[in-house]
DNA sequence: AGTGCCGGGGG
DNA sequence: CCCCCGGCACT
């Protein structure tokens, strides 16, 4: 009735708000795949359009590249050699368990990160300056790894510095074992783990795995916030049965069997972690980085890499864990903290990052070193009540990564509809995903989430040759009252699941509200 | 015709 | 809040 009227008035709002969508300042970014049509937007930022053009956008790199003393000397510390890599420039990264070329996109000092386009992957990574060598260099090669990848030989490899870095034959196969252990035994013996338990178990190998399974646009960066959806379980094929979270949500269990698509055990939605810069980029410069010891009772803090990994091999691993197997097990546990200038990072040492005691996630971030990061239920979740506690709070990393398709994020991501902020949440001790639920349309972020695909969630189909991004379309006249978000190619929960498993949907698409779980 | 999702509305 | 749904923009 008077709904109707209503109507009237909300409509020519909507339409408003509609039209400027309409005129669709990101058309490009919805479905043309070409990217040509485009209007002409400039160049924006950081849009990886495609690997294929060259990606030296050497012009505007976000607040990176700019005097980080501070930052050279952090390195410095660290005993690394610091490089200023230039956008384009031809790089190896330690990415997945094995080198992998790329090409820099950019270097951020403030960061003290390099986002490089893994050319084999046709994905983008973004980690530390330190992981990432020239692969021009020919210097100081130090395993004889890498066979396959004779053609450049890494220069520089933070890793092997004092230790002998695992690079064993590169197996895929045994990639994914080596994951497997290390997430097994971080599970059962780091420190932290403990709570969120499904932590490491998500954390599947596979995907970490270098060139594998996990979709192609699997990236991972640490980058700030990555719009994220969070959810699908584990992997496929390994299921890391943790023992302490054996009673999942029946109700969703069984959903999951139930599921056709279940059989796939995941549900990346690899985007989220694209690569979007956090607006904010900009970093104070009294930024430091120390590496936290997350070993129980030992919270040791070093300055450098090097360091923390000696001390925890040293200390705490000892030199017991010599098969390659473990060699770079130090790596699960210490953690990189960036503070702000505070000094109290020392007294931290109770509240270890692994822990529920979810940092305030501004001031501190890590990275892992060369493991793809899963994301996590984010440990605030839990406090930020929300309403399936029981879930949540015991949710079985096992029972999700089997068979659940959507059990687990699905979970969390529902409440993500509910608008989460953007937190850091430990995977593992030294493994930590920042997440951020796209409540953007706020904060006018110029750069904002930018997705790139589609998860193929249950077709196995063949990612295009260059993962394109979207950019965001950052219009000049701020034409950000974009409400309405661009009709997303991604498979959204009902095409996924199909209406008659509407109850796996995110609540999000159950209220048709735009989906969280699959956002583009 | 089918979808995605904004705006509203009911309980 | 949680959940549903009319309706409209898009596909």
């Amino acid at each position: 009735m008077e709904r109707r009227s209503s109507m009237a008035s909300v409509l020519s709002r909507r339409l408003g708000k509609r039209s400027l969508l309409g005129a669709r300042v990101l058309g490009p970014i919805a479905s043309d795949g070409p990217l040509g049509a485009g209007p002409p937007l400039e160049p924006q930022v950081e849009l990886p359009e495609g690997a294929a053009p060259q990606p030296v956008l050497t012009c505007k790199d976000p607040g990176s590249r700019e005097q980080p003393q501070e930052l050279l000397q952090a390195l410095g510390s660290a005993g690394l050699q610091q490089v200023a890599f230039q956008p384009g420039q031809k790089v190896c990264v330690w990415y997945g368990g094995r080198e992998c070329t790329g090409l820099v996109e950019r270097h951020s000092w403030a960061e003290d990160k390099v986002t490089v386009w893994l050319l084999d992957q046709k994905l983008q990574i973004c980690c530390k300056a330190e992981e990432v060598w020239l692969a021009e260099l020919q210097g100081v090669v130090p395993q004889a790894l890498s066979p396959e990848h004779g053609a450049q030989a890494p220069a520089y490899r933070p890793v092997s510095r004092n230790i002998d870095v695992p690079k064993r034959k590169s197996d895929a196969v045994e990639m994914d074992e080596m994951m497997a252990a290390m997430v097994l035994t971080s599970l059962s013996c780091s420190p932290v783990v403990q709570s969120p338990p499904g932590a490491e178990a998500n954390f599947s190998a596979s995907r970490v795995a270098c060139g594998d399974p996990w979709k192609e646009s699997g990236d991972v960066s640490d980058s700030g916030s990555s719009t994220t959806s969070g959810h699908w379980s584990g992997s496929s094929g390994i299921s890391t049965p943790s023992p302490p979270h054996p009673q999942a949500s029946p109700k969703y269990l069984g959903d999951a069997f139930g599921s056709p698509q279940t059989d796939h055990g995941f549900e990346t939605d690899p985007d989220p972690f694209l690569l979007d810069e956090p607006a904010p980029r900009k970093r104070k410069n009294s930024v430091k980085v120390v590496y936290k010891c997350l070993w129980p009772s030992c919270g040791k803090v070093l300055r450098s890499i090097v360091g923390i990994k000696r001390h925890v091999k040293a200390l705490h691993l000892g030199d017991s864990v010599d098969s390659d197997q473990f060699k770079r097990e130090e790596d699960f546990y210490y953690t990189e903290v960036q503070m702000k200038e505070d000094p109290a990072v020392t007294a931290a040492g109770p509240s270890a990052p692994g822990t529920p005691t979810a940092e305030p996630a501004p001031t501190a971030r890590v990275t892992s070193p060369s493991l793809a990061a899963l994301p996590l239920p984010p440990p605030k979740a839990q406090c930020s009540g929300s309403k399936h506690p029981g879930l949540e709070s015991s949710l079985p990393s096992a029972a999700l990564s089997k068979s659940a398709p959507s059990s687990f994020w699905h979970i969390q991501a529902d409440h993500a509809y509910q608008a989460l902020p953007s937190l850091q949440i430990p995977v593992s001790p030294h493994i930590y995903t920042s997440i951020s639920w796209a409540a953007a349309p706020a904060t006018a972020s110029p750069l904002s989430p930018v997705r790139s695909r589609s998860l193929s969630f249950s077709e196995p189909q063949q990612p295009p040759p260059a993962v394109k991004s979207h950019l965001i379309v950052t219009s000049p006249p701020r034409a950000q009252s974009s409400t309405r978000k661009a009709r997303g190619e991604a498979k959204k929960c009902r095409k996924v699941y199909g209406i008659e498993h509407r109850d796996q949907w995110c609540t999000a698409c159950r209220w048709k509200k735009a989906c969280q779980r699959f956002l583009d």
